[in-house]
DNA sequence: TGCAAGTTTGAGACTTAATATCAGTGATAT
DNA sequence: ATATCACTGATATTAAGTCTCAAACTTGCA
């Protein structure tokens, strides 16, 4: 069990949800392919592995995923919500808006930047996520 | 006219689009509201003022507006994606995992950090959308 | 001005994504 | 054992996004 599995599911039990074996294939699953998946898509990958989860348990799963703030829903322009991890406390992206490439990069000096706010806005700061458009290298 | 209402009409002009009557109303609504809506709701809207107005060029003229970079497509778990304005070229929000507020707020000392990387990605940068999450005052 | 080429438009049909229901299962506590 | 409550998954429904196509509008050029 890799550490990413460990801290979703602790994230579950720890604010009183229960770790059932459907929500452990949805975890499993999700942190297999590292994140930034749409719900359907991650539907299809877990039934591969455990055929009777049902769509509506991924959903919900996904939802209890966010509402504990381990993962957080994207929006990537293609219809569907994207999920990706925020376990580790931030998710950053650059990402080009002609070809729609996504690189990820985990360097963020904006712990300071997050901690002010907070204090600033008496708000209580868990995560951060810094999405960074513009054109790629390929695309000017 | 507003300032915003010229950014985004010049976008769309100097990107070689058409700056037609119903993209003008779909803008000129778009400013009205600040922003924070959803396609359809925008749509509802637009027609209000401009009843000729389809829903498809609604999205249509989101997606042009998205593509020449100044408003953004964001996912606030309400089923439907909604649009802030990036034209003052960043966007920035806290957002409670509890009751889902949204509170915005401008000043933000990335504008170093978004360079560097943009140096070191050999990406060339244009704007970025910054959301730190957690739990508002009252929500803790 | 008249015409051709290309862009934009909006109605409607369609596909995909998300949500609501609800009876049934499984865990937990007393 | 029983009562209680969280969780599950099939199904139905609604909402969101996309596709298509003929008509209207621009623009550039003869
Ligand atoms: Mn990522
Ligand atoms: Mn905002
Ligand atoms: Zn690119
Ligand atoms: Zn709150």
């Amino acid at each position: 069990m890799t550490n990413e599995v460990e801290t979703l599911s602790n994230a579950i039990t720890e604010n009183g949800y229960r770790l059932t074996a459907a929500r452990k294939a949805v975890i499993e699953t999700l942190v297999a392919c590292g994140g930034h998946v749409s719900a359907d898509q991650l539907a299809k990958r877990v039934r591969e592995v455990a055929p009777q989860v049902g769509r509506m348990t991924v959903f919900r799963t996904l939802e209890v995923l966010g509402k504990v703030g381990v993962i957080r829903p994207i929006y990537q322009g293609t219809g569907a919500a994207h999920y990706v991890l925020m376990h580790k406390g931030s998710h950053h992206h650059l990402i080009c808006i002609r070809c729609h490439q996504v690189i990820d990069f985990d360097q963020c000096e904006s712990g300071d930047l997050t901690q002010r706010l907070g204090q600033k806005f008496d708000f209580q700061v868990q995560s951060h996520l810094l999405e960074v458009y513009g054109l790629c290298k390929n695309c000017r």
